[in-house]
This record gives structure tokens, sequence and C-alpha cells, in this order.
DNA sequence: AACACGGCCAACCGCCTGAAT
DNA sequence: CATTCAGGCGGTTGGCCGTGT
């Protein structure tokens, strides 16, 4: 004979849980620790089962667990490893301290899924919904045969740009209602004032599909001398974003409030080393247009070099940058030389947008 | 003000695995 | 060794709540 059953009596309560209960199990567990959630709630005075003490336990009454809204490193979390190893919940939480199982759950079925839908990314595959694209011609292009396998391939499921785009894309749109920059005035870590500029509402409208995404875009830019790292606008008017509008608001490294980036020597070595980053940036136009790559017009946007954050160089790895001191010089270099990779990645991952 | 609707999330359900008997 | 269950996990549900009409 095995064990005896525990968890079938009728007299047992389900539903909500009571302030009462939860404090008895919280009083109790304290007490005696956890050990045994078979015996827990006859112990503890709870006319639950077993199963139910430890769901509610683990789920809401544990003193380790942070509540509120997902940061998005913890998105971007998410979504990286959800792509690596499914709907394995457990595995995932196990990544983001004092979050549960059931909250990235629930936070992946209501936030992350959908919004992932509606971009046309498949949740399941992380890759472009294939039944929204017009594959006839891009499986035809040379482009995409000779530069783009990443995108469908096998690597596809990781590709490190695209689900950075993605989750930028997310945070985005998250975002925009948060008023992240509202202040008309800010100051940088340098203690230079910070000229945000009116936020410009863009729209990036697929042409299969009716994934719409709406964007504030800053433009951070200190008033009182040359050091700066400019995010300028000047295609505010466009219906459709290019990489400079994209990357300042979206851009992981990125610190929006003090224009700061954050570990980015670390980050850049690790990019390089790992993720298949290259040290140099290719002319995305030219590289584009010499395969016969036939590019809609919000790529084309995205290649004008003029248009990136530091003046991008198409022929060089150096940024035209102006420092007041070496500090500045160093974090604008860095700053800059980070949107050159994500600049590539997000170019090599738009044109499928 | 009342109602309908949809989003959110705590809790439950059902299954699987390893351990206890 | 067979039986049974606790613990763990992913999937699903139902009630609450905010928003729109």
């Amino acid at each position: 004979m095995g064990r005896s059953p525990n968890c079938e009596k009728s007299s047992l309560k389900k539903g909500p849980w009571t302030a009462e209960e939860d404090q008895k199990l919280i009083d109790y567990i304290q007490k005696n620790g956890y050990g045994n959630w078979r015996t827990l709630p006859t112990n503890a005075g709870l006319q639950r089962c077993g199963k139910s003490c430890r769901l509610r336990w683990t789920n809401y009454l544990r003193p380790d667990i942070k509540r509120g809204r997902f940061s998005f490193e913890e998105e971007e979390t998410i979504i990286q490893l959800h792509s690596m190893l499914g709907n394995k919940w457990s595995n995932i939480a196990a990544h983001l301290p004092g979050r549960t199982d059931n909250e990235i759950k629930n936070y992946w079925n209501t936030h992350i899924r959908k919004r992932l839908l509606r971009m046309g990314i498949d949740p399941v595959t992380h890759t472009p919904r294939l039944d929204l694209l017009d594959m006839p011609s891009v499986l035809s292009s040379s482009f995409y045969n000779s530069s783009c396998t990443n995108m469908f391939g096998v690597q596809s499921v990781t590709n490190p740009g695209f689900l950075r785009l993605a989750a930028s894309l997310l945070s985005s749109q998250r975002d925009q209602n948060s008023n992240l920059v509202h202040q008309n005035h800010q100051e940088n870590k340098f203690g230079h004032p910070l000229q945000v500029q009116e936020n410009t509402q863009v729209q990036f409208q697929n042409q299969d599909h009716q994934t719409l995404i709406q964007d504030h875009v800053p433009s951070c830019a200190p008033l009182n001398n040359s050091t700066c790292v400019t995010f300028t606008s000047e295609s505010a008017q466009l219906k459709e974003p290019t990489v400079d509008q994209v990357l300042p608001l979206n851009f992981p490294h990125f610190d929006q409030q003090t224009c700061h980036v954050n570990d980015c020597v670390n980050d850049l070595d690790r990019l390089i080393a790992n993720e298949g980053y290259q040290r140099h940036i290719i002319d995305p136009m030219s590289s584009l247009t010499s395969s016969g790559f036939d590019l809609p017009p919000h790529v084309s946007n995205l290649s004008r070099p003029s248009s990136s954050p530091a003046s991008l160089n198409s022929n060089s790895t150096s940024c035209i940058i102006n420092g007041s001191n070496t500090e500045d010089e160093r974090e604008i270099s860095n700053c800059s030389n980070l949107f050159k990779y994500e600049y590539q990645e997000i170019l090599d991952s738009t044109v499928f947008m």
C-alpha cells in the first residue's frame, strides 16, 4: 500500500485566500519553516489542501517576491530565455530573482505574447510570422540568400539583435504612457543640462499587417558646449522611424534620463566575442542595393548615416565627435560604438519588418 | 448611472516524476 | 515491485476591475 490520501477532504476550502488565512500561513512558516506541505495545513490550523498552501506561499506570500511592473531588463531576459527554453516558466523564473513562474507566465500571456503577435512576430518561434510576409519576394531576393539567412534559419531563434529589437519595441510601446521624458530640462551625469525636444509621435505601419508602433522620441543634447551625443530627429515627420528614432529610447545600455551608457565596455567585449557583432559597420545602402534588394522606403530612411546619433561613417569605424574632456569623449565614443553594432543588427532585422 | 466588454491575475486543474510505503 | 502521493510544472479559468459606450 502507498500513502494515504490527503487532499481529497470535501471540507477543505477552495477559492481566494482571506487575510486571516494568509496570516496563519505566514505565522506558521515563520516559526516552523515549510518542510512538509502535507501536514502544514493541519498544524497551521488551515482548512486548506497542502498544495493550495504551497501555491499561496510560493506565488504570493513569500517575502522575497518582487512586485510591480517588469523592468526592461527583465522583459528582455524573458524574451531571450523563452526563445531558447520555450514555456519553461520555472526555468525562466530561476533567472529572474523575486519573480515567480506564475507571474512570468501571466505576464507573457497577457503582455509580451500579444504584442509580439501585433508586431508580426511568432511568439513560439520568435521569428517573423511567415504568413504575414511576402515570402516569394523575400525568398527570391539575392540579398536574403546572401546576407540574411540568420533571420529565418536556425540561428534566428536566438538572434540577439532581433530579440533585442523585439524587446526594445515592446518596451517603447509599454513606456509610451509612462512619461519617461516629460521634463523640459534635465541634467546628465556631468551636470550638463539636457535639452529634451518636444516629443515626437512616430507611427510604424507594416504594409502587410496592422502593426502600429507609437513611439515618443526624445532628443538629448547638452546646451552649453559641443560635447554631446545628439539624437537628431531630422525625419520626425516621416511615418516610420529611422534608426536614431528607435535606438535612443530603447537602447538597452542607454539611460534615457542621464544620457549615460551603462557597462558599455564589458558589453562591447561580450557582444563582439559571443554574439557575432562586428567591429566595423557596413554601408547599409550600398550593401543592400548592390545585392539587388529592392529597398522599401523605411529601410532607405534607415540607411542614411547622417541621421545616426554620432554621424556614423560608413567607411570607417570612427565617428565625428567632439568632447570637452576625456571622460566625456570616452563616454560618447563608447556610446557611438555601441550604436554602430546595434545599428547593423537593427538594420538586418528591420528589412523584414 | 448603468451596462458591456476586455484585460489582468490569483487560484485551480491535470499531468508528470520521484519518493515513500 | 506495485501502489500511492507530494511536489512541481504548465495550462486554464473565473472573478475583479477599469474603461468605453
